[in-house]
DNA sequence: AAAAATCTCTATTGACATAGTCGAGATTAA
DNA sequence: TTAATCTCGACTATGTCAATAGAGATTTTT
């Protein structure tokens, strides 16, 4: 149940764009050095989203990424679902990544059932959080972790 | 975010053993038949569940494999985190097998914060869900394919 | 025009996990 | 005693995943 490690560095890519957004564009070394992303895997990873029309590029000196959308319009499920494949837990109840499973009757199958249940509370959140969901959270995060010092004195 | 092969044929296994609950046991073989799981496969992975309590076996001529516990007792949860591990998404996130991630931090990353979400919806349904669940809802819809007739005239 | 910094594309590697197979043994009922 | 079953550990083949690498294309700066 386990969302792959590209997944996890494709997100993390992503909030650091989002925070840049309407900024200049970021350089791969820059995320990479702030995230503790393998420099020469991030860039397959942002090189598959710009194909995805997730992000956009620049090259040459002053190059780098940037989103290619606004941030409020990329769900994580999109993303998951470009880098992934399927969200759900099981191929037979997945709505795009659809395959036949190996079971006697598929259309009375308990398990089936209850697995798209469970994928459909995935999508659910997967599908309503968007990369300036994240970046809400960051900021809100950040000043969390200060706010202890503005109640001092 | 894919359950295993593995995990798959376990739940089907348990789900012809909750159906035969406190009848006879059941051979590797007859499951293995009407499931079409491989035979030496999922002779391991009953010897798995039985390691984990989950069912119990007598050998000898007429030998099989039983639930060990009710129906109702048995949640997929406790099956799935025995066979496949983690039901978080990522395992910073995860109660019984947590690790470590490489995000520069933890406490404040927004990743995390909305994965943990993920990982609740995730287990609510999975700790909810029993054998019995599933026994139900197989008998339900193997009612629901006949009643057509039952409306008929 | 040259140089330097960046992205681009394709290939390759090594490690590990997964699905599945196999053989030989132990146990039990008939 | 025999046949049917579970038991246990080893084995293998395949594939996936994370990561690395080299050579090229593009852009800015000087």
């Amino acid at each position: 149940m386990k969302l792959s490690v590209r997944g996890e560095y494709a997100l993390r890519a992503l909030l650091v764009l989002g925070l840049h957004y309407d900024q200049s564009v970021v350089r791969i070394q820059t995320i990479s050095e702030q995230q503790n992303i393998p420099k020469r895997f991030l860039e397959q990873i942002l090189n598959d989203l710009k194909s995805a029309g997730v992000v956009e590029s620049r090259r040459g000196v002053s190059g780098g990424y940037r989103l290619a959308r606004r941030p409020e319009e990329i769900t994580l499920a999109t993303v998951v679902r470009h880098i992934e494949g399927a969200l759900a837990p099981v191929s037979c109840v997945s709505e795009r990544f659809y395959e036949k499973c190996t079971c006697p009757d598929e259309s009375r199958c308990a398990i089936r059932s209850i697995m798209k249940e469970v994928r459909e509370a995935i999508v659910k959140i997967m599908e309503r959080t968007t990369v300036a969901t994240l970046c809400e959270r960051a900021r809100l995060l950040q000043h969390e972790a200060v706010s202890p010092f503005d109640f001092s004195i």
